[in-house]
DNA sequence: TTATAATATATCATTTTTGATATAGACCGT
DNA sequence: ACGGTCTATATCAAAAATGATATATTATAA
């Protein structure tokens, strides 16, 4: 998202996270943010599941587990580019990363 | 791609578009640029079908025609997020362009 | 051929994302 | 309560992506 018009909606109260996300957005960049979202519950359900900590995920992708972290609290500043490689590090197929969309 | 990765590889004969291009990269990252490939030439191929110009195409993205010829040049330099905005506004649902991975 | 539109390339400024570090809080087991 | 691990948050520096502009090249129509 465009980093004035963020700063414009937290002026006027606006939380990350709420439904407020969306006011001035595109329909094709709500729509991103929305499988933005998917994906990185996605990694976090996935990862919890093998019982593995941010940490060492994060490792395994070149990243530090604060980084890591990041995507978790606000996957609209994240790139589709690392939600993806990192889906893909956890051995998912990219066709069962696109049944996420 | 890393920047000092790809400058090193240039400075050694290294052109984008070879095969080299894989050279250092993870499994994940070689992965992700073909699918970025795909989608561009999608883009582009959906483009000239529907017989419209780089430039409006581009405007409809609020992107300059400079800018978006990048993407077709060097995919590899563009994130998923921006492929993925065009090919919505295309009309592609996520289902098709996820059936492009 | 010439004019015009379309596309490609180069470059630099700006914005955004990412990396790195410090540190705080939460959640155990002992 | 203490020590350790995991997770969350904040901040700043670094890198990369994107925006903007100028201009070259190519294609196309008159």
């Amino acid at each position: 998202m465009n980093i004035e018009k963020r700063k414009r909606l937290e002026a006027a109260g606006w939380v990350s996270g709420d439904a407020a996300d969306f006011l001035g957005m595109s329909p094709e960049e709500a729509r991103l943010l929305k499988i933005k979202l998917n994906l990185a519950r996605e990694i976090e359900s996935q990862r919890k599941k093998k019982g593995i900590s941010q940490t060492v995920l994060a490792a395994q992708n070149d990243m530090k587990q604060p980084n890591f972290a990041r995507l978790k609290k606000n996957p609209e500043r994240v790139t589709m580019d690392v939600l993806f490689k990192i889906l893909l590090s956890l051995g998912n197929s990219p066709k069962r990363i696109a049944a996420l969309f």
